[in-house]
RNA sequence: GCGGCCGUAGCUCAGUUGGAUAGAGCACCUGGCUUCGAACCAGGGGGUCGGGAGUUCGAAUCUCUCCGGCCGCGCCA
């Protein structure tokens, strides 16, 4: 509806540029907002206010011009001048109830559209969180994200393709699969001090004891071996960096490179099982898990540095080779090929980036932690810089959560034991009240998780408030039939008109609403609106359930009534589904 | 130091391309179940939108500045 009436004042404005009272406008500038105060209408315009200073009129008399030149239109029962020069449209009444019937009969498909995102394909890459270590609550908020903004893109148009890259090259793999096996010596009986610096975590003495299992005594090795003439510990005065790549060098050398390799698959086969187990249970999958040690069998990163290098960006220092970032906004250059050889994880990256475009991406999102914000303009100076567009990339920074247990903050930390997993969460609070909560607050501010709040069946969890709307429609469909009544389609459909209650009137217009609220939630990247909007549609629908009875002996009345009743619980299952929330028959 | 995010009711937060009298939940007070589910509803009190300046018909929103909080600035990933 709104879009139809932006076309109807473009449509205007066009008739007054060609009588040459007014100079042409773009359409971008007319813009259509509902309006807060039902006095003022159902919708308004403020393109008389904008367009007057450039046309040197005064906003009342533009805006009289432009209601003139409105074409008819079936939607519109009458306009009005209001204030210092806006345009009010207020709708015939006839005009949401055509939108409630268009959703009924839509169904599960109420609220999509193709206009935004006009079919153009986009990569949205979430999570790929380094296989280190389970999924934690921090990495549960992007993964709550960034499933429902892929949702959101696909219902406004958008050919949506979901990735995770998998950090399965470089140090932090070396480290867990050191890890791995040094509890895997202890399954075997090997008796051993842990690094500091190692992933302490009980899941890694489960990775330990699994290796075990699958190849009994293939790679045990003395402990006493093991440890001979290595550097002091951090504990021991001395390095925990130095010390843990030391044993990662130790395990090389007495294992061999093929069965390092094996141990290193197996725990990050292990890990990546787990992650992609507790992502699937979350509701949250992808189409593609990306490895990043691919890009280099691939020849993707060779590719890359071949483009930067074609186009100059390229040189070489302290036997390194550099990137010249500050040509593109960088604070300074960036290696991509360490002194030793090495490609570094930004050259993976900036390969990464080129092959997603590469593969036809119209669109790169990136959904990142908060930490990775000095890194966006790294990585998008790499793009450009290898001649893709600037605006190709574009990052979204999810802020950090913090879980309480009421007022108690609970501690957090990576390497140690005692961090949450996403898992733990679920078991504790479920997987409903976790998506919601993790989306109820804008991305770019810190979440506090508040665990009790979460688990309360209570009225105090907004959760149940909005799943209660929908699983109340459902109770009352069933005591319709209890009562020996049905639901009449057509006895309905021919008595809509009934509904001029302003209880019925507010639930329809918050119905309607809905897609809008859908393409602005996907073209501003923010989920939390439609968790405010869905609140709000439950709000109407709670009033007017405790103001009105549905099932009353008038056949007509009763029947549109419940046409709207199934029209909310529509909406409200549409809404939750985006955010990946269950929509319960009974609560 | 440079950069990113943020500061709105007692608490937690909405309010985005500048719009009409700044909203919601929780908490607090009052009232509503013999009725389709009270996990609900109705009503009430509560504000220097961090401070200041600017831009204009109009600023919580844009610009500058100051104060305060979180985070990031590797030949780690």
């Amino acid at each position: 509806m709104k879009t139809e009436l932006e076309s109807l004042l473009a449509a205007a404005l066009a008739r007054l540029a060609e009588a040459g009272s007014l100079p042409p406008t773009d359409r971008s500038a007319i813009v259509v907002e509902r309006t807060r105060d039902a006095r003022h209408g159902d919708f308004a315009s403020n393109v008389a206010l904008r367009l007057a200073k450039g046309a040197g009129r005064a906003p009342r008399e533009l805006a009289a011009e432009i209601i003139a030149a409105l074409p008819a239109s079936p939607l519109v029962a009458r306009t009005e001048i209001a204030g210092a020069g806006f345009i009010n449209f207020h709708l015939n009444a006839n005009a949401n109830l055509e939108e409630l019937w268009r959703a009924l009969e839509a169904g599960a498909k109420y609220g999509r559209s193709t206009e935004l995102g006009a079919g153009r394909k986009v990569i949205l890459e979430f999570v790929s969180a380094n296989p280190t270590g389970p999924v934690h609550v921090g990495t549960g908020r992007q993964a709550a994200f960034g499933a429902t903004l892929g949702n959101l893109l696909e219902a406004t148009g958008y050919a949506v393709h979901r990735e995770y890259y998998i950090n399965d090259a470089g140090r932090q793999m070396d480290i867990l699969t050191a890890s791995a096996w040094l509890r895997y010596l202890e399954t075997c009986g090997e008796t051993l001090e842990f690094p500091s610096n190692g992933y302490r975590g009980e899941y890694v003495r489960v990775l330990g004891a699994a290796l075990h299992t699958a190849h009994q005594e293939a790679f045990r090795r003395p402990a006493g071996e093991v440890f001979a003439g290595l550097p002091p510990d951090e504990p021991a005065g001395g390095d925990k960096d130095k010390y843990v790549d030391a044993i990662i060098e130790r395990m090389r050398a007495l294992l061999g490179a093929a069965d390092y390799q094996r141990v290193l698959d197996f725990a990050l086969a292990a890990m990546l099982a787990d992650i992609r187990n507790d992502l699937a249970d979350f509701g949250v999958v992808f189409d593609r898990w990306y490895s990043e040690r691919s890009l280099a069998t691939s020849g993707a990163i060779d590719h890359a540095l071949d483009v930067l290098r074609g186009q100059g960006r390229l040189y070489e220092k302290d036997g390194a080779t550099w990137f010249r970032a500050t040509e593109f906004g960088d604070d300074e250059d960036r290696v991509v090929v360490r002194a030793n050889g090495e490609k570094t994880y930004f050259a993976s990256d900036i390969a990464y980036h080129l092959e997603k475009r590469e593969r036809g991406f119209e669109l790169l999102v990136d959904v990142l932690g908060a930490d990775h914000h000095g890194y966006v303009a790294r990585v998008r100076g790499g793009l450009v810089a290898m001649g893709q567009p600037a605006d190709s990339l574009e990052a979204i920074l999810i802020q950090f959560v913090s879980l309480w247990r009421g007022e108690v903050k609970i501690p957090m930390g990576k390497r140690d034991a005692q961090f949450v997993t996403l898992c733990q969460l679920r078991e504790e609070v479920g997987t409903d009240a976790c998506r919601f909560f993790y989306l109820m607050r804008s991305h770019d501010q810190p979440l506090d998780f508040d665990l009790e709040l979460a688990k309360s069946r209570s009225n105090e969890n907004p959760v149940y408030y909005i799943q209660y709307a929908h699983a109340r429609v459902s109770s009352v469909m069933k005591q319709l039939v209890a009562k020996g009544f049905r639901y009449d389609e057509a006895v309905a459909r021919a008595n809509l008109g009934l509904l001029t209650d302003e209880h019925e009137q507010a639930a329809l217009t918050a119905l309607v609403r809905y897609p809008e609220v859908l393409r602005q939630a996907a073209a501003n990247r923010t989920p939390h609106t439609v968790v405010h909007y869905l609140r709000d549609l439950a709000n109407t629908f709670h009033t007017w359930y405790n103001a009105a009875q549905f099932i009353v002996d008038d056949p007509q009345l009763r029947n549109a009534r419940l046409a709207l009743a199934l029209g909310v619980q529509q909406v409200v299952r549409n809404g939750l589904d985006v955010l990946g929330v269950s929509a319960p028959e009974t609560m």
